[in-house]
DNA sequence: TTGTTACTTTGTAATCATTACAACTTGATG
DNA sequence: CATCAAGTTGTAATGATTACAAAGTAACAA
């Protein structure tokens, strides 16, 4: 999955969100970044560029990012939200080994569930757990 | 989807877990309320019933049903950790406007995604949001 | 029934991610 | 360049969850 940052900043004033200095920063550790990193990770990536960066516009800005529709949460995890520069429909897998968050396609309509009839659907989330291949082969399962 | 409260504690007993009171009222409350409740509201509605239960012991006895497999955690929003007392695999709509969470059935074997193939799958995990269809009815969308 | 003991419960304190807030700074516009 | 709404920052507050140690109890055997 490739995301070209230009037209990420198109969106940004497309939708009047202005260009911090930040913003531009964070945008850009999510998109050389492509492994779903935490709040904390983006903090701590950026700190030696950006050395007064503070955690809460790291919140602040994913917070207008998630509103804008450019990233995405994940919630895996009770304890951490990650973040993905990847919108399109796709699934994650999480290796309970490496911890390694890993993108699979899935065709989400094919669940047509028919007891949500009637029902307006925002929003599609599919996540499964276990071990990666490369852990399987280290035979760290 | 219909959970028997004595096969549950055929289970407990099976894998040496002990009955104490505490746990036997928190499966109750489960096997009764089958909305997903979070911990707090486990332990608020036990309160009346138990008023010496202490919410660790409603984190505790979550934490041993989870690992014996009796009930599953559910992790939609990132500040609430839902449980239910329904193991079998099935999706999760959370409603935006009343918080309700509806259960409905996904053939989730559907999703074969090859580029998982090596990979070992414990626990697969599909949730929607939305609105649900009484909310939309109220024109609460 | 009683005694033993490992497991469980409880209240309190600690942890840690996230949010609230108010003073200070800056991007965008003309 | 001047203006000012919007953004940033550090610190404090919040709230769910976990750690811990003392007290209580389920299970099992005698
Ligand atoms: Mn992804
Ligand atoms: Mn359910
Ligand atoms: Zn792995
Ligand atoms: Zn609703």
């Amino acid at each position: 999955m490739k995301v070209n940052f230009e037209s990420l900043i198109d969106e940004l004033k497309n939708k009047k969100i202005r260009l911090s200095h930040q913003r531009l920063k964070v945008l850009e550790y999510l998109t050389t970044n492509y492994n779903h990193p935490t709040a904390d990770q983006i903090y701590n990536g950026l700190h030696d560029e950006v050395p007064t960066l503070s955690k809460t516009t790291v919140y602040n800005t994913l917070s207008s990012l998630l509103d804008a529709g450019l990233i995405r949460a994940i919630n895996i995890e009770d304890n951490e939200v990650r973040y993905d520069i990847n919108t399109h429909d796709h699934g994650h897998f999480k290796c309970e080994s490496c911890k390694n968050i890993y993108d699979f396609n899935i065709d989400i309509d094919l669940f047509e569930a028919d007891q949500l009839s009637g029902f307006e659907i925002n929003d599609k989330n599919v996540f499964f757990k276990g071990t990666c291949r490369s852990c399987i082969a280290d035979g760290k399962e």
